[in-house]
RNA sequence: GGCCGCGUACCAAAGUGGUCUAAUGGAGCGGAUUGCAAAUCCGUUGGCGAAAGCCUUCGUCGGUUCGAAUCCGACCGCGGCCUCCA
């Protein structure tokens, strides 16, 4: 059965119809650089990677056009943008005043300069929004690529692959431009504060993401929205696509006949650069210019985002893009699947950082734990459930992840051919088919590493295809540092004191005094240190 | 108020009409191994029973059906969104 995937437009689970089964473009929204990102961001885009990978895994299927299943593999053309505009912190105006969020993490750099806890070989101006953007970038880049997204480490080859919100500035004032040339946006405000809105009411299915209608959010506003820009506004609900303002942290030259600077609204990036970086600069221009709108109501195959991204953010992009992009702008969906994975909790509660339980991918790379256990731990939970990280669960894939690496790395037997390699490719597979049935997947994955005591080259062959959806195996496998006695896991150095400690237990079981060895035990437990005797008489240290 | 989602055994999490006491992992228990541990491997984990077997479980209460964890209704509880957020 060819893979089917939950549509949040259509709110039903659907065969994935690519307009190209060969070749399957894929937008991802994308972090904001403002600050570290959590594990609740890498959640949300590890579930893209994990689809992404299986879509071009020779073990999915996808449907055709003509309603035929099309067998893999194939390519698949993922771009995740870097918002580096800043916006704004207060969304009492509609994100139109408060404080620019670039500002705001401008002055936490500088307090985390003046105070020293900047990482060493850092220096970066605190004033300069573009150098605090490319810093939590480069960041983010960095975290991305230890947990295997994959998105990450093409885009150090093609670095269009990630574009930067800011080097497309030009693309977002060309279609605002479109935009208002079809009637679909319009001027509005005083001189010095103009800006251009977007006008729901010109689309006719603006809120069928959401299942929101005009009526329900005009009703719904409430003290959300303020009067101040209302009054501009034809439609409570039309959002903005720039706007003109001298005093902002970032600028440039307007749009629409306006003549101070000013900066793009929220939602424009994403259709500037999903068009242009999957469909390729021609069919960008081609597709603003006379006559070269578009028939199919979808430009792309595969958007993805948060589930807080629904609403406004997917649904002003459906209408922007269909407006400025579809022959049919009234009944276009801008992508064909819209993937929205929900929310990760942590111990049971909301990731907040008052509750102590928020955690940045780098807090539990230092705390020990391995890029590939992190990264199980976030992607084993069904993409549309709410899932639960916990220190518990985490360990639990820690052991799951050496388990594998166990299997890999024994070498093939050279026993006959494998009974069950090709069967479980096939339960793998028909559970991934299954609106991404990962826990199912894994469950047909550990039954068969329990079958598979003496894996052949076939069976590696297998687990290899498996984990290039998986991603797990190809990362880096925690630091080890060996002394003569010590092996010193989850990146410990180490430690004089501990490697005497060492040397005095092998000494004392050479005596055959068990009693001062089980002490010396005790002695690391209570510095912070679990051992475990292992083959070739030496000694593994982790931390407890 | 509107829209959406969720509730499975000690924990996590599959299962969407019979093959379900219910995959899989963890934790627990028993065993092998170890000086002892850890790790690993094997067995096992609702109740009664030596066993065959019988009884009871999938938020609650009802309903549909020969048959329900699975379909329908109501209720209870939890969560997300409704112009900050992945």
């Amino acid at each position: 059965m060819p893979l089917k995937l939950y549509n949040t437009l259509t709110r039903t689970i659907e065969p994935f119809m690519p307009r190209d089964p060969a070749r399957v473009t894929f937008y991802t929204c994308g972090p904001t650089v403002y600050d570290y990102a959590h594990i609740g961001n890498f959640r949300s885009f590890l579930a893209a990677d994990v689809l992404r990978r299986f879509v071009e895994s020779p073990l999915c299927e996808v449907t055709g056009r003509d309603g035929k299943a099309v067998s893999g593999p194939r390519r698949v053309v993922h771009v995740m943008n870097i918002t580096d505009v800043g916006h704004m912190t207060d969304d009492a105006d509609g994100g139109e005043n408060g404080e620019d969020r670039m500002a705001v993490a401008g002055r936490r750099i500088a307090e985390a300069k003046k105070s020293g806890r900047l990482p060493a070989g850092v220096n970066i101006d605190p004033s300069d929004p573009y150098q605090i953007a490319a810093f939590y970038g480069d960041a983010f880049v960095d975290d991305a690529k230890r947990l295997g997204l994959k998105v990450a480490v093409e885009a150090e080859k093609e670095p269009g692959l990630m574009p930067r919100a800011t080097k497309h500035i030009d693309g977002m004032k060309r279609v605002i431009d479109a935009l208002i040339a079809r009637g679909h946006a319009y001027v509005g405000g005083a001189p010095g504060r103009k800006a251009v809105y977007f006008s729901v009411e010109s689309f006719e299915r603006y809120g069928a993401l959401s299942g929101n209608t005009l009526e329900a959010l005009q009703s719904g506003a409430g003290g959300r929205i303020s009067e101040g820009n209302q009054q501009e506004k034809k439609h409570p609900a039309d959002f903005l696509l720039w706007k003109e303002d001298a005093a902002h942290v970032m600028k440039w030259p307007s749009p629409g006949g306006i003549e101070g600077q000013g900066y793009p609204g929220w939602h424009i990036e994403c259709t500037v650069m999903s068009a242009r970086s999957l469909l390729g600069e021609a069919e960008f221009d081609r597709l603003l210019g006379e006559g070269g709108h578009t028939p199919d109501p979808a430009i792309i195959d595969i958007h993805s985002g948060g589930e807080d991204n629904i609403f406004p953010h997917h649904e002003c992009e459906i209408a922007q893009s269909s407006a400025a992009f579809c022959a049919d702008a009234g009944h276009g969906t801008f992508a064909r699947m819209w993937f929205h994975p929900r929310f990760l909790f942590v111990e049971g509660a909301k990731m907040s950082k008052s509750k102590g339980n928020f955690f940045t991918a780098r807090d539990l790379f230092a705390k020990g734990y391995e890029p590939a256990a992190v990264r199980l731990e976030l992607i084993k939970t069904h993409y549309r459930s709410n899932a639960n990280f916990t220190e518990q669960g985490l360990r639990d894939s820690q052991r799951m992840v050496e388990r594998l690496r166990r299997f890999a790395e024994n070498g093939a037997s050279d026993g006959s051919e494998s009974r069950h390699a090709g069967t479980v490719e096939g339960a793998f597979a028909e559970a991934m088919h299954e609106d991404l049935n990962i826990a199912g997947a894994l469950g047909e994955l550990n039954k068969w590493l329990n079958e598979t005591p003496r894996p052949t080259a076939a069976d590696l062959a297998a687990l290899k295809r498996i984990d290039a959806v998986l991603g797990l195996l190809e990362l880096e496998k925690p630091a080890q540092a060996q002394t003569e006695l010590g092996l010193f896991m989850d990146g410990l150095a180490p430690d004089p004191s501990v490697i005497a400690k060492l040397q005095e237990r092998v000494d004392a079981k050479k005596a055959r005094d068990f009693k001062r060895s089980d002490a010396i035990r005790d002695e690391l437990a209570a510095m912070g240190y679990a051992i475990k005797d292992v083959a070739g008489g030496k000694v593994e240290v982790r931390r407890k």
